[in-house]
DNA sequence: GTTGCGTATGCATCGAGTTGCGTACTACGG
DNA sequence: CCGTAGTACGCAACTCGATGCATACGCAAC
């Protein structure tokens, strides 16, 4: 149920609508959190509930009405106390490792295309954080306090993409050495 | 769908019971693909249904029976398919990511303490994957065509665990930088 | 001798997450 | 005036996966 604490991050920073996390979680949050719109709808509901968040009706004009939501003390609480527990070992689900576990028995060019799928989503995600990281910490050794979360998580995901980056190389490498020269 | 690939690849490797499947599944594939005993044993018993697999009840002594089970053509065929569909992106869901980023609403110490658990994971882990690679790939320049697809999941699991590994020092080399002389 | 461990299979239940659909309003272009 | 796109919310049905529990056998230890 870790979605939940997910959001509750997200409110922490700002309170918002549904939608608006929604979208927060297409991007920022969304780097290492997925989940569709009407997964946060659930959970919201669920958490108003549960008395962790309140909402409040704005009216908005050109607009339909939107539903803003805020943290409770309780969510406050909840969210401090996630904190404080243990984190268990991070579970991996790689299509990709499964594929080329598969290679003696699959199509060996088409696992090469999907490898190659794999080096340009890491391509563009790089450039993604990268640019987040120029805009929002232009000096790295001056990062204030209460973002240095935030920070270490885009350092995190910009080491993960580019370690992802260097295995999708080392796969082509090995699997296809004379299609190295022409690239891009 | 993809626990079902992944059993599909760990069978046509070699045939096994659901137990032995279990068993793997905490090894090798497991590395990459994590599942339970009840999953795999619900998985096949619809993969058999579906026609991808079929078993034989095989006796043994000092022990309960086993159900062996093989892939059909059918299988074969389900797999060789799987390797020619489109990889998604890879969807990632870090539970520490989620802390970091709720580090100024909660307990510093608390976080610090679980990048140091995640730190020692990754080292074991580590260690673990190292083994495997000095027993089963003692010279990676000569490792067999049909080994490959493993040799590279083998490589991206090490990669991916020192990247963790880096990852968890820079954060506690920002976030406890006196502490760094003292641990072990 | 019974308690615990390892082998071996499975059910039942629940929550998490996906997919598809539906509603309602606004704005813009053709 | 209609179609398309964007904002905003939500239900229903389903699959996936996690957790807990149950059963059955044999072996070894205490």
């Amino acid at each position: 149920m870790a979605l939940e604490h997910a959001i509750l991050v997200s409110l922490a920073e700002r309170s918002a609508s549904g939608y608006e996390l929604a979208r927060r979680f297409d991007a920022s949050i969304g780097n290492f959190w997925k989940a569709s719109h009407q997964q946060i709808y659930k959970v919201l509901g669920r958490m108003e509930a549960d008395k962790l968040v309140e909402s409040e009706l704005v009216a908005q004009d050109g607009r339909p009405d939107k539903k803003v939501y805020a943290l409770t003390g309780e969510g406050r609480a909840e969210l401090a106390a996630f904190t404080t527990t243990p984190t268990g070992p991070e579970v991996l689900r790689s299509d990709l490792a499964v594929k080329l576990r598969a290679l003696p028995f699959g199509d060996r060019d088409a696992v090469i295309a999907s490898v190659r799928q794999r080096h340009a989503d890491h391509v563009a995600k790089l450039a993604d954080y990268e640019a987040s990281r120029a805009r929002f910490y232009p000096d790295p050794s001056a990062v204030p306090d209460e973002q240095l979360g935030a920070w270490l998580v885009l350092r995190g995901g910009i080491r993960a993409e580019q370690g992802g980056l260097e295995w999708c190389e080392e796969i082509l490498q090995t699997l296809d050495p004379q299609a190295l020269g022409e690239p891009r």
